[in-house]
DNA sequence: GTTGGCACTCGGTAGCATCGAGTGCCAACC
DNA sequence: GGTTGGCACTCGATGCTACCGAGTGCCAAC
């Protein structure tokens, strides 16, 4: 693909992203960094056209990219910083601010995301499944009630009610609180081996349970998922059809959580329209950033927009919000 | 009104349900209820117009009803429970594997009301002003870093994270535990006065940062607030800019909450179009019912959908779930 | 009071001409 | 030989007109 061509592609990306009409020779040829007549675009428009990039919605219309035209688009970018600055005082204030549970933060943050890119945005949460204890505590609620309080890795505070047979008192919560933190903290919360009898038949009791309930919680506990502003689609798309699709799409966290994963799994930070397999997000593009607690990658935030969206934007935005969250979240 | 004017007011609402088109005499006058011929139909229809019950979109169309038509023809409406056995059952059976945090709970339950509608649904979240404290435990994650576990009456857990300038021991954080116990727990969130001094220096300093921790929660947590059922919006309206409008107006949470409380503080349990004051929602009704933990009203549940909604339907499924919750949430 | 009849209204649809942005192709040009 | 202006052609969008039909209001008869 000689210069040339890359710049007229490259126009009529940008010029379509505005306008979100097809784009006619004419128009590009006017465009500063395309010097030639609209015969000549038009020529190169032909050529782009059996080389994949474009196409034609009919004989008589303009050009209009395609996932191949808006993929070479993506990666001729250039990672500059195309943030401005209120943007970025934005997020920098977002999280000088943040505070509170993880949980409230990761909401709000798809809120900051959708916000600055005015695209539908998403967080996913810490998965149980990678994390360790940190810390474990058993609380009397009531008389035959235990709340389980665990701390993880990740950040994430769990918890989860026991019911028990028999009343417990304090000091035997205090007794099996210690016995669990001695032989459970600090193991991978998906395979946490029973702890040992510690010849306490009450102690071991509540030592079990407790226990039990933990090692379920990487299955009790879906991957917890954030989107903010979707009515963000509701502005992307004319067709009320695509919109509930793809809100139907939104709802269903597991799908989300796999596209993000699939995306970053697969070495990208981009997918375009028909490149992730969802089918009813065909018209839609993401743009996917991970993001870490204590350098190890935790979970993932993006943003999902139409195909003709604002690349360099998006990008921009998801990978800073994406950098400011790691640090917010180790540094807490 | 007389019984043959509400006769044929109550089939123009139901039919209107169904197709949203304009409903024509003819039309009526074939319906079961109404035994009259077309002209006498048109005759009362006139009169159901000057009363402002119905509406005509322009001379030669059909009639439409007013939001005085569907206020009338709710009123009317006997709560019979007119929920088909399968919704019954799954409701049942949801609420029967219903488990976990309460946070969950409230998020499920969203969806599941809006499965079972087909509108959008709403929950909002016992509010922490009301409650009181049912348990305080400080639990020590790291040297210098104390969580803070609130139990309140209303079934949520909260949790806050203190940063301390001193180390603090296990068994300071066990005295200081019990100290907060001895003092708060009982007391309303809203106004918790400090534990008085028990004489030891750093137990008064962790209480202190504890109870200043507790007593900032309502204003610190907003009103949780969960939406189910975003895509159904698509389906209701044909307008994409209606769909928008409406799905601004679920993110802005305030507002939500707002909403259901204003209805509830006015004694209904619908409100329809104009009648609650918010203007992008012009073209929606509102089915709300409260739920209770320990027979205190702590939050509503509720579902939005066109004024040209199920109602029957919608409230059926809005008590049944709102009593169905309230039960599962005082059992837990 | 109810009903059938009838003239009238008016949105929706179909058919048709027109307009214009944009194309492909070709011959001329540098 | 690549570039360009010219030109005939395409085809969606727009506007106009005619027509259809569901629905109305009114009136006279029952």
């Amino acid at each position: 693909m000689d210069e040339r061509k890359a710049a007229i592609l490259r126009a009529v990306v940008e010029t379509y992203v505005e306008t979100a009409q097809p784009i006619g020779s004419g128009h590009i040829a006017r465009h500063p960094d395309v010097a030639v007549s609209p015969a000549t675009v038009r020529n190169e428009m032909v050529a782009l056209e059996h080389e994949g990039f474009l196409y034609q919605p009919h004989t008589s219309a303009g050009r209009v990219p395609t996932d191949k035209g808006y993929r070479f688009y993506v990666d001729s970018l250039t990672p500059a910083g195309s943030l401005g600055s209120i943007e970025r005082q934005r997020v920098s204030r977002f999280f000088a601010d943040a505070h509170g549970a993880i949980e409230r933060m990761l909401h709000d943050t798809s809120r900051l995301l959708a916000g600055l890119t005015d695209y539908a945005a998403v967080v996913v949460g810490p998965g149980s499944e990678s994390a360790s204890l940190r810390s474990v505590q058993l609380v009397g609620l009531a008389p035959r009630h235990v709340l389980v309080v665990a701390v993880l890795s990740n950040g994430v505070v769990e918890r989860s009610t026991l019911e028990l047979a028999d009343e417990a008192l304090d000091e035997q919560l205090a007794l099996a609180t210690a016995h669990l933190s001695a032989h459970l903290v600090g193991s991978p919360l998906a395979d946490l081996v029973e702890p040992p009898s510690s010849g306490d038949t009450v102690t071991d009791g509540l030592a079990t349970a407790a226990w039990r309930a933990l090692a379920a919680l990487p299955r009790a506990e879906p991957d917890t998922v954030f989107v903010g502003g979707t009515a963000r689609v509701a502005e992307s798309f004319d067709a009320v059809d695509t919109v509930r699709g793809v809100l139907v799409i939104l709802e269903q966290q597991y799908v989300v959580v796999g596209l993000l994963r699939d995306v970053l799994d697969r070495g990208l930070n981009v997918s375009i329209g028909t490149e992730h397999g969802v089918e009813p997000l065909a018209e839609c593009s993401v743009v996917v950033a991970p993001y870490e607690v204590d350098g190890e990658s935790v979970g993932a935030i993006g943003v999902l927009g139409p195909t003709r969206m604002h690349y360099q934007q998006a990008m921009a935005a998801v990978a800073l919000v994406g950098r400011q969250l790691s640090r917010a979240l180790t540094e807490g």
